[in-house]
DNA sequence: TGATTATGCAACCATGAGGTTGCATGTCAA
DNA sequence: TTGACATGCAACCTCATGGTTGCATAATCA
């Protein structure tokens, strides 16, 4: 089921505060949920809840550490959403620019 | 403002409908609303409502004809979302899995 | 053991997103 | 001019999302 893994990995990317925990897991791998929690103007509970949705996605890994969860990027659905979605507008990027500007003048 | 720019861009392509409006404007660029109407399980003014969503993402340039309203494709947001964002965690893709791995060796 | 710390789980709430329907507006064609 | 067609605008509904609070559980430390 690709296309209902994509769903998930753009629904998680669409929030602002999901994004900044992967920058943030970006810059410092391994964090705990506390950790993440320092940074963000929310209750833990509401972290919590953005790194469940992260994980759905796959976008974030997790491993036990006694009674602290430590979370860990994972890059590869990025990688996928990437390959078989964003690039194919991005090896026509300059094609359609140029054709849409071609169309336009057509019409005036 | 980039990040709000980046947001709009994120939030638009959340929603597999306007992906697959903007699939169907990358096959045939210039569609009407009717055009794109056709394909699409419901009402004309919902698909409307997610073209203006597009069309304020900047995702979708429109054009009108008469009493037609065309739509283009503009894969410029994309481009700049990829570069941006996407393309720093493609190049440290591997670099992020070998770490992974040897994190989670280290702890068990 | 007992207190503290890190996290999970569940209920709840407000808001916004995605959808609908009904009507208004402007353009084309007979 | 008149009717049909393409679209916009606005009100409304439902439900998912993002947030909260309160309590439960498990691990650590004195």
């Amino acid at each position: 089921m690709k296309g209902r893994d994509d769903d998930r990995v753009f629904a998680a990317l669409a929030d602002p505060s999901r994004r900044l925990l992967l920058d943030r897991l970006f810059a410092e791998n391994g964090l705990t949920l506390g950790n993440l929690c320092e940074r963000m103007k929310m209750s833990r509970q509401a972290v919590s809840k953005h790194l469940a949705i992260l994980e759905r996605a796959r976008l974030v890994t997790t491993h036990w550490r006694g009674r602290e969860k430590l979370h860990y990027l994972n890059p590869v659905p990025i990688h996928q959403v990437q390959a078989r979605w964003i690039a194919k507008f991005e090896t026509d990027r300059l094609d359609l620019l140029s054709d849409l500007k071609t169309r336009l003048e057509r019409k005036s």
